[in-house]
DNA sequence: TCTTTACATTAAAATAACCTGAATTTCATA
DNA sequence: TATGAAATTCAGGTTATTTTAATGTAAAGA
């Protein structure tokens, strides 16, 4: 699923400056012209991370953010100000809960999408545990390594994810469908034979035994 | 090694009271008069703490700090900040990684003595091993060498950062991503292919079996 | 049995990721 | 401010990975 990100500013140009670095980046956008317009769309679409100008009409970024502090389904949304350059800092930094970032008019592309990565990054506390194990094949997302009997294997990105996904659930029938959606994308568009292929590879290295074929549904691992 | 302590203050009688002070007491003390040049110094000269205050020309106190935060060689130092009293703490509050501590002016200089003392006490404690071993490689932070069977090796800057990245969790694989942010900081925009660069020198000079490629994913140290 | 369906296999094509060396720019230091 | 070292960029080359496409096989249904 997709990151979604909320704009809010009243200059048309930067809302879609910002949109078109943001949508490069493979983040789903939408945008609102004013704080009450954002409030809403806030509420309404949930949103994973919204930037605020500070100079909007009708009601001005740190009001917003502060209402959405306040609202019980956006309190603990990432918020990131634009400020122009010349705005006192301390004028923003007054207040408690404030925004997690400020970033500063004029806008660098790069330096935005990095801060806007940085923050998401942070926020992601969801960091599973690194190592699976079943049988007698231990997965390590860490180093990325898959260990059998104590022998290393090192399998390329893709094999490494679907056999990850697989592994996620052992005894789970995963249909194609599934999992073209979380190895390679919802968006991302490949013949159903690919997933034959890597299935191969991977049981070339770990062994035939392990990815059983289930017709008609998908693959589950077994051991 | 005496501790070094930059102080920031745009008035001169402040900044002979400080000094003054933590001479006494022996600590090796540089000035700047601005936050600019506190964050050019701060890179320059390495301080073991930073004294800023929040009011200045050029760069105020809170700027200073956020730019500090933002860069990896200062990052991690201690900052405290100088606020007139009728300064209210919340205005100042307000940032993710902000200040260590907060001394409010007019300053005592017994009690500032005693704060700086404090601070430094605390992370001291905290100091981390400075000396990194894998295989026949030694990292040795404090000294900046690398040696290699006994060998000395000066690696320049990047390369000694990127390296103590990669060896500060072996086997671990680390994105192009995060080794930018971890070597160049969240806002330093370098293209991609300059981390490659700095991974063939390192690999030319501690050879080449120690840092793996992992494709589509990025570099991990094994021995 | 014949046909259909679903998956397997293989090699080759396409792509993405990375390496390399040289040129350029930046930086620290005298 | 001149100098050499370090950092960065760039473009062409190389390799690993991913994907496709053509063909094979086995099992289920007509």
């Amino acid at each position: 699923m997709a990151v979604k990100i909320l704009i809010a500013d009243d200059e048309e140009d930067i809302l879609q400056f910002l949109s078109y670095n943001l949508k490069k980046e493979g983040y789903e956008v939408i945008t609102a012209t004013n704080g009450a317009d954002a409030l809403k769309l806030a509420k309404k679409e949930n949103p994973d991370l919204i930037v605020l100008d500070i100079m909007m009409p009708v009601m001005d970024g740190m009001e917003t953010c502060k209402e959405l502090r306040e609202l019980p389904e956006t309190k603990d949304k990432l918020i990131v100000f634009l400020t122009a350059r010349s705005e006192d800092y301390s004028q923003i930094a007054g207040f408690e809960n404030g925004a997690d970032d400020y970033i500063t008019k004029p806008i660098k592309p790069k330096l935005f999408i990095s801060r806007i990565k940085a923050l998401l990054r942070r926020a992601q506390t969801t960091e599973t545990n690194t190592i699976i194990e079943f049988g007698n094949i231990k997965i390590d997302k860490e180093k990325h390594q898959v260990i059998k009997n104590g022998e290393v294997l090192e399998l390329p990105k893709k094999e490494f994810m679907l056999l990850e996904l697989l592994a996620s659930k052992p005894g789970k029938v995963f249909s194609r469908e599934i999992i073209l959606e979380k190895v390679w994308g919802e968006d991302v568009i490949v013949g159903e034979r690919t997933i034959d292929v890597h299935i191969r590879k991977i049981r070339e290295k770990i062994g035939e035994d392990y990815i059983k074929t289930v017709k008609g549904l998908g693959y589950k691992l077994e051991y």
